[in-house]
DNA sequence: TTGTATGCGTTATCAT
DNA sequence: ATGATAACGCATACAA
């Protein structure tokens, strides 16, 4: 009921407000017993010194921001786990701004995180086609901004990605190998960095088999599963591809429904790879052939960057860039 | 670069700060010209009312934190979606914590919330087994919780969940009609009271259908990947059980995957129902049969109840249940 | 409608 | 080793 703080605290010990607090400061002198009262007798009272009065003093927040389009995805939210483990062990708290793939959404959080709300942000970018100059005010206020995964080329902040060139390049070639002819590359936003270079891993791969880039191999997806599911029929009927590179998990979630409805058979009549964090790939029906990208290392790299920037501590490299692996299962299988 | 604070907007605008302070606020009086001005300059020199000063004041943070035991699970990261939505929706920033199904983690979470950081908690528990009497202080210091689909009974607040005893039933009845005889119970921590729960809807499903319960068909696993593989692999082989209910997502992959390296026929050998929040069940090898939560909707549904309680309006009905949904599949069909 | 003054709870500085 | 005090930035009660 009645709210205890320092003073109230301080009072009952018989102390000043300046001794208790230093009980909880690392740095300043104090008598160990002194020191040993005030913990024991905030422990009975359940004393904690107030959040935003420390924070305002202080003038930081303890606090870090996670931005993503979403969460419920198998890559965002183990991204999200490694980022909370590191948090957590610097004693930071994490707050979490899922965006729903809306831009407008992104520049509203971050924009309002101008108020001195967190000490830096991690972000996986949602708006690749607009306009990112919001962000270069963030740099002039300094609050400290890491990227993941999803990338603004034009910002200049430490990032962390995973080599999809050459995953794209390799996943291509894979299916090349098993077979493929007619490779389409099923992909939701082309001209997102993310996916323009998941794009050119897979056009320079064809090429290098000698086979040439058709633009209408290139399927611009959508993030709606109903949209996805009628323009994937369509490609499917009308242009019959015997191989499907697809760039996110979700679309070659879209392609097993559509075969499956189509009676098209995979791999017998199309074969299937994607980028993909989906742990149980290998209990689909066929086990899908999958690039999974080391996503809950993103994030503890992600995090520790920022924390990096936070201490001060100017990162030797700017830019990590994680493997990915290429893991070939019954969906791409040679016949 | 410099950071312009209340005081330096008024210098700006020849205007005092409490007329400043007024322009962000909603209720006080204050002439729309100047308002008006005041909101031009702030967006001009990217002026937010700091975030803790505005909270120290007001005692409140605005900020509610969720608590879950992990995040890259299906029926979580849904939960999570639900609740940061509804969040937003009031302006409420959301703090996340991920206690790793470790009840201490979540003990010293919820203690170090005690600082006046939120005005609020949602909670999925950790710690069944556990003492709860860390909670009774929050009821004290009024600060608010709500439980959602793992809940400590004994812990008067709000609570969302499923009819997981129905859901039990009616799963344990699906696999008995679909020819089962030998069903087995797989859960993860029977002595929680959701465990126990769904225990007792498949015991009662059980004697319903006059097949008497055996407490060697009850397989008590973990939350470890590999001990669960040895454990269902003795299990199976030990046993040979015709029908695999399974209280947890986690533990019918583990049976699938066990099921496949002993070349177990699913639904043929054995037939399998889990509860699951997995989108894609019907792509599995094969289908999986499922009970269905809603996840998103639980999450929404703890978010409004909590926000009733800040709001202090009295929830009428401290306990929601949500039904959930069998949806069978060919795991778990009559051959 | 606007301005003045005070206090929210904490901690660093300075004094004792 | 401990205490008094000012300041962090803001929002309200009160005065004008």
């Amino acid at each position: 009921m009645e709210r205890v703080d320092i003073k109230r605290l301080a009072e009952k010990l018989n102390l000043s407000t300046s001794t208790v607090s230093r009980a909880f400061r690392g740095n300043s002198d104090i008598n160990p017993e002194t020191k040993a009262r005030i913990l024991a007798a905030a422990k009975e009272f359940n004393y904690q010194p107030n959040h935003h009065a420390s924070n305002l003093r202080d003038k930081r927040s303890n606090t870090i921001a996670i931005i993503v389009p979403e969460i419920a995805n198998n890559f965002f939210s183990q991204a999200i786990h490694g980022i909370e483990r590191v948090a957590r062990e610097k004693d930071y708290y994490t707050l979490i701004y899922l965006t729903d793939d809306d831009y407008d959404k992104e520049v509203m959080f971050v924009e309002k995180l101008y108020n001195g709300r967190v000490d830096g942000i991690i972000m996986s970018a949602s708006g690749e086609a607009n306009d990112h100059r919001y962000l270069k005010t963030t740099g002039n206020k300094q609050i400290p901004l890491v990227f993941f995964d999803r990338v603004y080329d034009d910002i200049d902040v430490p990032k962390v990605t995973t080599d999809d060139y050459a995953s794209a390049f390799s996943a291509t070639r894979h299916l090349i190998e098993a077979g493929c002819r007619k490779v389409a590359f099923l992909v939701i936003n082309k001209s997102m960095s993310i996916g323009n270079i998941r794009m050119q891993g897979y056009k320079d791969a064809l090429q290098d088999a000698g086979i040439p880039f058709q633009e209408q191999l290139v399927v611009d997806c959508s993030n709606d599963y109903d949209k996805n599911y009628h323009i994937l029929t369509d490609f499917l009927v009308n242009e019959r591809p015997d191989g499907l590179f697809t760039a996110v998990e979700r679309l070659a979630i879209s392609s097993y429904y559509v075969c499956h409805d189509l009676g098209i058979n995979i791999p017998g009549d199309v074969k299937v790879v994607s980028f993909s964090s989906l742990e149980i790939a290998s209990l689909l029906n066929p086990a899908l052939s999958t690039i999974t990208q080391p996503a809950y290392d993103l994030g503890t790299h992600a995090a520790e960057m920022l924390f990096k920037v936070l201490e001060g501590i100017p990162p030797q490299n700017n830019h990590i860039i994680l493997g990915s692996k290429l893991i070939p299962r019954l969906s791409s299988a040679k016949m």
